[in-house]
DNA sequence: TTCATTAGTTCGGAACATATGAACTATTGA
DNA sequence: TCAATAGTTCATATGTTCCGAACTAATGAA
């Protein structure tokens, strides 16, 4: 039986609101999901991140994350057969905010490229330390 | 009497997370706010934003926002006799995230202008109408 | 000192948001 | 028609945010 689901909702780029993507992004599932899609250029499934910076997402969640995701304008996801193909919308958005989210991803990898080099070290929780030195 | 109140927590520089900046401005009052106190140049205290983009915020909301921008590391605030001195840590953080900081403050300030023209225009509800041209 | 004023914080509960297991829908291939 | 795979939706438990009321802190005036 053919099926007639109705079609995901997308914005349109001109709704797409700075908060609504910050906001998006501040999750930390999220943002290490679409850093991903975003660096690996073409379109990934849902089921591709089932676990995601070594811990397992649910797949009800995880398809929340999505959702939030393509509501907040920065995917597109059309399915393809049985799966769902996401790709970044991140030219559009550049259109509207130019650099944004280039700022966000670099930043999302150099803090990745920080807590490596912290675990490589042997996590000698120093962040208490820290926070008193700086008040 | 002389008080001796705990100085309020400031993250080291090097606990802010990409997650707790996109998330402490994520928020459309917070990052008014924050756009105002960088923007401005100069040190701010609480009660200049007790009307923030046309809207009247409780003072307790207030400070809840102003904890929030503090703990992200996005502000430092200190007691200047009866008030509250709040200045950016932008210098801060973008040597931690450079550009990070910048980008998000511009795309704020273009998604303001859009808005404005948006308003004058007499704001004839098309939202709907693009998010169906768009899919 | 004592009081009033200004500025901000804290508390508690209501309103809102998020995460997840269980049950569901859709598509494909056997 | 059925089983398998991929995702969504729903109900609800858990978390987060908002905001009025009550509080603390500093200052200046009487």
């Amino acid at each position: 039986m053919m099926g007639s689901m109705r079609p995901l909702f997308h914005p349109a780029v001109e709704d797409v609101t700075v908060e609504g993507v910050l906001h998006a992004l501040s999750d930390p599932v999220r943002v290490a999901i679409y850093a991903d899609i975003v660096g690996s250029g073409c379109s990934q499934n849902c089921s591709t991140f089932l676990r995601v910076s070594e811990k397992a997402i649910p797949k009800s969640t995880l398809s929340q994350h999505f959702k939030a995701l393509r509501e907040a304008g920065l995917i597109r996801s059309e399915r393809q057969g049985v799966e769902m193909q996401n790709t970044s919308r991140c030219a559009e958005i550049d259109g509207r905010f130019p650099g944004l989210i280039k700022a966000i991803v670099k930043a999302h990898n150099i803090q990745l490229e920080g807590n490596l080099r912290l675990s490589r070290a042997g996590k000698r929780k120093s962040r208490k330390r820290r926070a008193a030195r700086s008040n």
